[in-house]
DNA sequence: CTCATGTCAGCTGAACTGAGATAC
DNA sequence: CGTATCTCAGTTAAGCTGACATGA
């Protein structure tokens, strides 16, 4: 039972989860934010479609995320004048500055996540879950992959 | 953001969730009735809370999974005259036969979760999330380990 | 017409918490 | 007394679905 890759995966997963809600909860913020902040500190602006793609989280929860940076004036979202269907949501430089925050906590659960792992065992385990996601992402796509 | 070991965890997690649950919906079953029935095949017969406290699973849900088990008659839930606060709970012949089914159904799982990887890396793979698992099932206990 | 986008309102399974009743 | 067991009634965070209005 405990040698169950999936069982193992999960577990350790709901570790991580509780690290990573433990970290960002003692910031104010969550996952979800961290990863769009990074998404549009790394790729520039886009509309709120294409950044559900990028980061893997539905349009839904987009919307709800995007309210709460917002009202933080972390991001702007600005209707696009040549698609009118579209806002364009861009990162502030207040928005900058919290995903430098953001960052360094990630960096921290990583830290407490791999503890019992050395360097070269931490970069193994990285790219065995690479390739699981990469693979599973093809098969399996949970949204339209644009 | 995607070599964020934390991410890919919980995203690989998230598919392997998707992949479990699917594969025992259609044998009308769930995670936990398998590592339930596991359990007390390999470890015998005992009370819920040391049920919980060996599958990591709390006590509440314990509690409603067994309902689920004893409705289908692959447990038995007997009063301990020795100590009155405890169920005994033993595993039925039919319920070692329902075991069989879900173990197939979980192999099956495993194949599809780790199918990009060759035999040397699932090993590798186990290795790494068993040492995660180890570490910290220690420095953070969700449930009392006894 | 079809398709994409943004929004809302909800569901789900798994993990987790708190409180109470009973017995050790 | 304090501790352990069982049960019930919740909550949460994340992932996920369906429906609808608007515009390309």
């Amino acid at each position: 039972m405990e040698r169950l890759p999936s069982w193992l995966l999960t577990q350790t997963a709901a570790h991580a989860g509780r690290l990573v809600s433990e970290g960002f909860a003692t910031s104010g913020g969550r996952g979800y934010h961290y990863r769009i902040l990074n998404s549009l500190h790394q790729d520039g602006p886009t509309s709120q479609a294409s950044l559900g793609r990028r980061t893997g989280i539905y349009q839904s929860d987009i919307v709800a995320a995007l309210n709460e940076l917002q009202a933080g004036e972390y991001v702007m979202r600005i209707l696009d004048r040549t698609d009118k269907r579209r806002n364009v949501i861009t990162i502030t430089p207040k928005g900058r500055e919290r995903m430098q925050e953001l960052a360094a906590t990630a960096a921290g659960i990583q830290d407490a996540l791999l503890e019992p792992l050395d360097e070269t065992e931490r970069q193994e385990l990285t790219r065995l879950l690479t390739k699981l996601y990469e693979h599973h992402r093809q098969g399996f796509p949970p949204l339209p992959m644009k």
